[in-house]
Parts: C-alpha cells; sequence; structure tokens
DNA sequence: CGACTTTGGTACGATTCTCTGACTATATTG
DNA sequence: CAATATAGTCAGAGAATCGTACCAAAGTCG
C-alpha cells in the first residue's frame, strides 16, 4: 500500500481519538475543521494569513472559522502591534484547556503506537517523519 | 511535535501531488472528497456500504460522491449476483485511466522520499506504518 | 412458513466548509 | 509621494457532510 495513505490512516486514528476526547470533556461544539485550524495558533498568536497558508486553506476560510472560534469563547484577536492591519489569533483560557485535553490524548495514543511498535521503531517512525518535512512541509 | 500531525503533513503531500498531476493530465472535474472514495474501489467493484465504512463517511455522502463520479464517468454501478439489494461500484475505463496516473505519482513521490530518508529508513516507515495498521485500522 | 430483525441503499433538508471575486486599509518600496 | 504589496473582510456560490426517515431484499428463529 502507498505511503501516503499509510500515512492518512495514522493520522485520522489520532485525530478521531482527539476530537472524540475533546467532546466528551464538554467541548462538543468544536469541529474538525476548526481544531486543524486552531492547531497551528502559536503561543504568542498567531496572524490570520499565516493560520491559513499552514493550514493550506484560503484566508476567507480561515477568517470564517476564527469568527467561530471567537464566538465560541476558544480564541480571542488582539492587535499586532507590529502592523496595524494585522491581528493575532490568539488561545483564550477555554482554547487552553481544550488544548490541555488535547496533548493528554496525543500523549497517550503515542504510547499506545510505542506499546505496539516498541520504543526503537517508534523513534525510528518520529525521525523519518520529521525528516521528510523538510521536503513536503513548505512551513517546516 | 506529535505523530499524527506528523503523518498528516506527509500524506498531504502525497495528496496534493496526486490531485496536481491527475488535474494536470486531463482530470481536472475530479475532486479531493471524490478521489478519496474512489481509491477504496476494488478490482472486482465494491459495495457503497463498504466504500462508506472504510472511507469514514456515512452511506448517504458515499452515494452522492458516487453519483458524481458516475454522471462523470469514471465509475459504473453494476448489480451485485449475490445480493439482489446491493450493487457493485465499479472503476470505469475512464477510473482506470485515472488509477494509472496517481499510481505513477504514487511511485514518484516515494522515490523522492526514499532518496531523502534512505532505503533503509523509507522500509522501515513503511513497515512501522503498517504494523500501525493493526491498532488503528478497524478495515486492516 | 411467517413474523421480526438486519442490511443495502435512497430521498430530503439542513449545516458546515470551502472557494472566487471584489473591496478597504495599512505597509513597503522606489 | 506614487505605485505596489499585504492583512483582512464582505458577499455569493458550490461542495461535502450529516440526521432523519424511508423502502426493499436478506437473514433469523419460533
Amino acid at each position: 500500500m502507498n505511503l501516503g495513505l499509510l500515512c492518512f490512516i495514522a493520522y485520522r486514528a489520532m485525530e478521531t481519538e482527539v476530537m472524540k476526547a475533546v467532546a466528551e470533556a464538554g467541548f462538543d461544539d468544536l469541529t474538525v475543521a476548526q481544531g486543524r485550524l486552531a492547531a497551528r495558533i502559536g503561543p504568542e498568536g498567531t496572524r490570520l494569513t499565516d493560520l491559513a497558508e499552514q493550514a493550506q486553506v484560503t484566508k476567507q476560510t480561515a477568517g470564517f472559522l476564527v469568527d467561530q472560534l471567537e464566538r465560541a469563547g476558544y480564541v480571542t484577536r488582539t492587535p499586532d502591534p507590529t502592523d496595524a492591519r494585522a491581528r493575532l489569533v490568539r488561545m483564550a483560557p477555554r482554547g487552553e484547556a481544550v488544548v490541555a485535553v488535547a496533548r493528554e490524548v496525543e500523549v497517550r495514543v503515542e504510547a499506545e503506537w510505542t506499546r505496539h511498535l516498541g520504543k526503537r521503531a517508534t523513534a525510528q517512525l518520529r525521525s523519518a517523519l520529521t525528516s521528510l518535512r523538510e521536503i513536503t512541509d513548505p512551513y517546516a
């Protein structure tokens, strides 16, 4: 089977677990698309355009999703002190709470994968995928 | 960075390349969602319900996408000889042509990845991801 | 066999996601 | 300062997805 599809299967398993746990933790209004975008928000906040670029959607789509995230209290928009045109999307406390849940699940799932593959093979997997970013991820 | 997201980055790179080549080969009406579903069609044809299950969408969504694929000439629906309720979705010649293009790109991209990672690491990557399916893919 | 349950698929309506095109305001560059 | 590029929004439309409800054929079991 082709490597891309194999990657997809693993990715989807992780995303499904995360979204399930997040919903069970009470954040049941968060959608997959919102989550994918929010996952790109940096600790100091990120511009809408950067979010759009990294998530590979248009500015309009990113704006649409951030509107929803903002209305639901997950993020806030603050002026960018270095550019009056721009605004920084930042995590609100409610957003941080979701991130905490997501991180926990990621750790748990990775532990399960490690149990299945072994420590050595898991480390190699991470190393290979990280190295691949050099040629597959324009924002690495 | 978490393993799931790393998988996603690699997967998306592959999908983007495939869709680009397919569009350039003249199949510019094929959408990503249609492609994801069509990728699950087996050589002897596959039932709509099975397609939906494997692609993790509802039967309705699968039906909606197959309708489009059929109208565009990529697939046909034939009665399932073993079950009068069911119909098998099969590749039409136009669909086979797309598959050929996609396979070529997959091979090319995997070769690029191998060039970057080395033969040994690529083999380990494939092996790890394949092994992971045992715990991440209910349809493995 | 005949009632009940399961399974394969469709129909309808609503919602979510996404894009294209056009536009405003601020920054940058020459 | 004039020309151009960048950050973001608005409006409208198309694509993808789901939930509910339904029908018809299979399978199950008394």
